[in-house]
DNA sequence: GCCGTTTTCGGCCCGACTGTTTTCAGTCG
């Protein structure tokens, strides 16, 4: 097809062959294979091909010689003989079909088999008229299930994803809820939205009760569920009004650690932590950590063994199997003590190399936390497209008992925003002093300059000299091509004063992707520049992204957390930098506004 | 398909809930 493929078109491939084996019920350990390999090819910091032109793919974890083969065939020409021929052999609108909520590889086929139901189209079709209920293991309860689905799919709520900041509103309000209930022990948040991801697909939630029933019952009377989906012993599922999910599991206060640790995942942390158990001759799950039983003892053994297993406990709910004695575990950090782990903080929970880091000793023990930063960086005034005045900001941030605030308008270019002149720029200077004598939190001034088409900065060096901090952002002419877009920003970081990449990829979560741009070659110039990398707190933006975060203090880069602030009470987006943050593996001593002030205004001085 | 200070073959995380099942498969978390 196309040549050239970049790295997330190679692990789209990968995905789709994943998908395509599905449908023909492989071996599901192949199929992780794939989806494995999809995620290796994603964690590449920088160039795919350079790697793949080097015969070194095969160093990625989970890449061996067949899929190191296929990725250079991606590389090349945008497929593979492999997912060549599965297109072939599968019409097209099937794979489709896979993103139908509750339908799965079985289904499908049972479905295709039955009444040649090939797409989305003929499936709704086949529901609509009532034959899917004539299909052997399908019924009315089934059907209606799928209908349901399909319109889910339609109206694109299947797949949707909220933003954390919005998330949590829910969770806070549903957490309060649940801890009301004189059942609850303890009620916690879990899931994506524990870990800090920036979007999260549900919340999941998990108490400790004697009551599990009543929990249930409790989560159900929140005024916004509109639809049960599932309720069980120890799980209910509902759907809020808004569409969003939320799943609470509730076990005995004893499983409480390892439950919350279940939920929190990730899915990927697990499956490699449970690996590990077992090779230690454990095994674990949201019921805790268990001895492997010894091998001998197996119904096929002599005497003893049969003996034990009549003398053996009551099974709890949850753990059929024959297992070993329980090892009790009281908080997340005894799991991964038991295990011989350094605790791994959810936020790095992702399998991004955090288990390995665990196992040398190697995790960083002091990233960043909310209370280590001292001040806000990268806030609008009324001077330019903010809200707030001044005077607002900085009594905002005094309630904060913020020590510092960087006050960064928009530059000259910025019409659309309000953007500052030099005259204006110098007014506002002598409005900061005179707001300074009226409050305790020290203000700085700084700029938001647009980084131009051509990667100068928006002010000449003499005003830029005057400045405490400047913030170098792209905000217009994005439709250029990666090539362009990365020799602007190489450009732009590469100029001799300090300067803070803001918002580097400029994307706005669930409605504009990042512009195309070689974030690590805009990171290289960084690093042999005077610069820091922004990670900018508003929930929209959360940019730099996690990996690309970890690239830059890889290299040594400061990290500065930012709010981008356009009212007062987006000062509070700070916890959003700080977990994006942390999701990148910085540490407190990488990011400059944990320094005291004058210590954080000398690194970030544009000149001297 | 990947992987290996116990292995180059034989493992690969583990469980909840639903529906239609007469004993558990399928899907999702
Ligand atoms: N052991 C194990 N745990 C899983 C698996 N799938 C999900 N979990 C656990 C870890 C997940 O973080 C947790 C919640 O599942 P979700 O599907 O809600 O995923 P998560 O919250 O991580 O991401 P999300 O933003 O909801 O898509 O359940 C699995 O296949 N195995
Ligand atoms: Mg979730
Ligand atoms: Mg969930
Ligand atoms: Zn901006």
């Amino acid at each position: 097809m196309h040549a050239m493929a970049d790295k997330f078109e190679v692990a789209g491939a990968l995905r789709e062959i994943g998908a395509l084996l599905e449908l023909e019920e492989e071996n599901p350990f192949k199929i992780r294979a794939y989806e494995n390999g999809a995620r290796a090819v994603e964690a590449v910091a920088g160039d795919l091909s350079a790697l793949a032109a080097a015969g070194r793919l095969t160093e990625l974890p989970g890449i061996g010689e067949a899929l190191a083969k296929k990725i250079g065939e991606l590389l090349e020409r945008g497929s593979t003989d492999l997912l060549d021929r599965l297109r072939a052999r599968h019409p097209p609108g099937l794979l489709d079909l896979l993103r139908v909520p509750d339908l799965g590889p079985k289904k499908i086929a049972a479905l295709h088999a039955a009444l040649g139901i090939a797409s989305v189209e003929e499936l709704e079709a086949a529901c609509a008229a009532g034959r899917v209920r004539t299909v052997k293991g399908f019924g009315e309860k089934t059907e209606a299930r799928l209908l349901e689905g399909l319109r889910r799919l339609r109206a694109r709520a299947a797949e949707a994803r909220v933003l954390l900041a919005d998330a949590l509103e829910t969770s806070d309000a549903l957490l309060a809820h649940l801890r009301a209930s004189p059942a609850a022990l303890e009620v916690q948040l879990a899931g994506s939205a524990r870990r800090g991801r920036e979007t999260v697909g549900d919340l999941d939630l998990v108490a400790a009760s004697r009551e599990p029933a009543s929990l249930s019952a409790r989560l159900l009377a929140f005024p916004l569920v509109k639809d049960v989906i599932a309720r069980g012993d120890t799980k209910t599922s509902v759907r809020l009004a808004s569409g969003l999910q939320v799943d609470l599991r509730v076990v005995p206060p004893e499983d409480f650690a390892t439950l919350l640790h279940h939920l929190t995942g990730s899915r990927a942390h697990h499956v490699k932590l449970r690996g590990i158990a077992r090779e230690l001759g454990f095994t674990l799950s949201e019921w805790g950590l268990h001895r492997l039983p010894a091998p001998a003892a197996r119904p096929a053994a002599a005497g003893p063994a049969i003996a034990l297993a009549a003398d053996a406990p009551e099974p709890e709910p949850g753990a059929p199997g024959p297992l070993g004695p329980k090892i009790p575990i009281a908080s997340e950090a005894a799991l991964y003590r038991a295990l011989g782990l350094a605790y791994v903080p959810p936020e790095l929970r992702e399998d991004t190399g955090e288990l390995e880091a665990a196992r040398a000793g190697a995790l960083p023990e002091d990233l960043v936390t909310l209370e280590d930063v001292r001040g806000v960086v990268h806030c609008h005034t009324t001077w330019s497209d903010g809200r707030a005045s001044v005077l607002e900001m900085a009594r905002a941030a005094d309630a904060l008992g913020l020590e510092y605030l960087t006050v960064t308008d928009h530059s000259g270019s910025a019409h659309y925003a309000g953007g500052l002149d030099a005259d204006r720029l110098r007014r506002q200077r002598d409005e900061i002093a005179s707001v300074q004598e009226q409050v305790k939190v020290r203000l700085l001034h700084g700029t938001e300059a647009d980084v131009l088409e051509d990667g100068a900065l928006d002010w000449p060096d003499a005003i830029l000299e005057q400045l405490d901090v400047v913030i170098a952002s792209v905000h217009s002419r994005l439709k250029m091509d990666e090539a362009q877009m990365t020799a602007r920003l190489v450009r732009a970081m590469s100029w001799p004063f300090f300067k803070i990449w803001g918002h580097g990829t400029g994307r706005l979560l669930e409605e504009r992707p990042p512009y195309p741009v070689r974030v690590e070659e805009v990171l290289d110039a960084l690093a042999r520049s005077r610069g820091a990398v922004e990670v900018n707190g508003d929930p929209r933006r959360l940019d730099l992204a996690p990996r690309h975060v970890r690239a830059a203090r890889d290299r040594g880069i400061p990290v500065v957390l930012s709010v981008d602030a356009h009212s007062a009470r987006a000062l509070r987006y700070l916890r959003f930098a700080v977990l994006t943050a942390r999701r990148g593996w910085v540490r407190r001593g990488d990011v400059l506004n944990t320094r005291p002030v004058d210590d954080f205004r000398r690194a970030v001085r544009p000149f001297g």
